[in-house]
DNA sequence: TCGTATGTCGC
DNA sequence: AGGGTTGCGC
DNA sequence: GCGACATGCTAGCGCAACCCT
């Protein structure tokens, strides 16, 4: 298999990255394919520019609950075979969290996982959506299918991915409960592809924008590329 | 959410 | 059509 | 009188909806 390149970046409003270079970044950076999370638009209301770039094909989904929020897509060189929007699931995918997108090599899966902050209820439904996620993704798996899973994940595993564990033992992202499915997640054989390569402290992915937390690298890692151990071998 | 201020408890 | 304000979500 | 812990206050961004002109 030829060696390809796999970003993920949330961007918080892809509209709002365009205005700052988006496209110009894209064609600098030249992955192979790009993920991207929390577009916060439907293609409907993306610009001709935006929706065909330069040598990408381009597939989105987004929320059909409400309007500038959430919203998912994938940037990609290779046409896949297939793209999917969902879990077959409507209430997990009407909030337009998930694309698929399957090659002959492997199946992407990018995938916005939903924050639990905001109170019990959608502490719930992380939980749940991240139970039809390990469903679907073991699913696959059992089909023989070779998995790259992408995305923020709203969850720092272990105490090393974040800056303030004791402060934050009590708070969504950090919870016993979402840290506990992560292990059970990485029971059924799949890896967090940077603890491969790298097993210190102080690397994050997030840091909070109000408080300007990345002045002082005050973050967490709650962003991941995951691998099925049936692929395990041909990450670099 | 982070950092800080302020209050309470246990000892 | 476009600015200002408010509210939501992160 | 001190540490451990709880509670209240705080502050950027992007987007939608609504008002106004």
């Amino acid at each position: 298999m030829k060696k390809m390149r796999i970003l993920s970046w949330n961007v918080n409003g892809i509209r709002a990255i365009q205005k700052k270079g988006f496209i110009d970044w894209l064609l600098t950076e030249d992955p192979d394919i790009l993920c991207l999370q929390e577009t916060k638009a439907a293609p409907e209301q993306l610009s001709e520019e935006l929706l065909n770039i330069n040598g990408y094909k381009s597939y989105f989904s987004s929320s059909i609950v409400k309007k500038g929020y959430s919203g998912v897509a994938i940037y990609t060189k290779q046409e896949p075979i297939k793209v999917e929007h969902g879990f077959g699931i409507p209430k997990f995918d009407d909030e337009g969290r998930i694309v698929v997108a399957e090659y002959k090599e492997f199946v992407l899966i990018n995938i916005y996982y939903p924050n639990g902050k905001k109170n019990e209820e959608r502490l719930q439904y992380k939980m749940d959506f991240y139970e039809a996620f390990l469903d679907y993704s073991n699913k696959l798996v059992k089909k023989g299918k070779k998995l790259v899973i992408c995305g923020d994940v709203n969850t720092a595993h272990k105490e090393i991915d974040l800056a303030r564990p004791k402060e934050n033992s009590k708070v969504s992202g950090f919870l016993p409960i979402e840290r506990e499915w992560l292990d059970k997640f990485f029971s059924h054989n799949y890896h967090d592809t940077f603890r491969m390569f790298n097993d210190e402290p102080e690397n994050y992915s997030w840091w909070d924008q109000v408080t300007r937390a990345r002045d002082r690298n005050v973050g967490w890692r709650i962003d991941y590329f995951f691998v099925s151990d049936n692929f395990k071998k041909n990450v670099k």
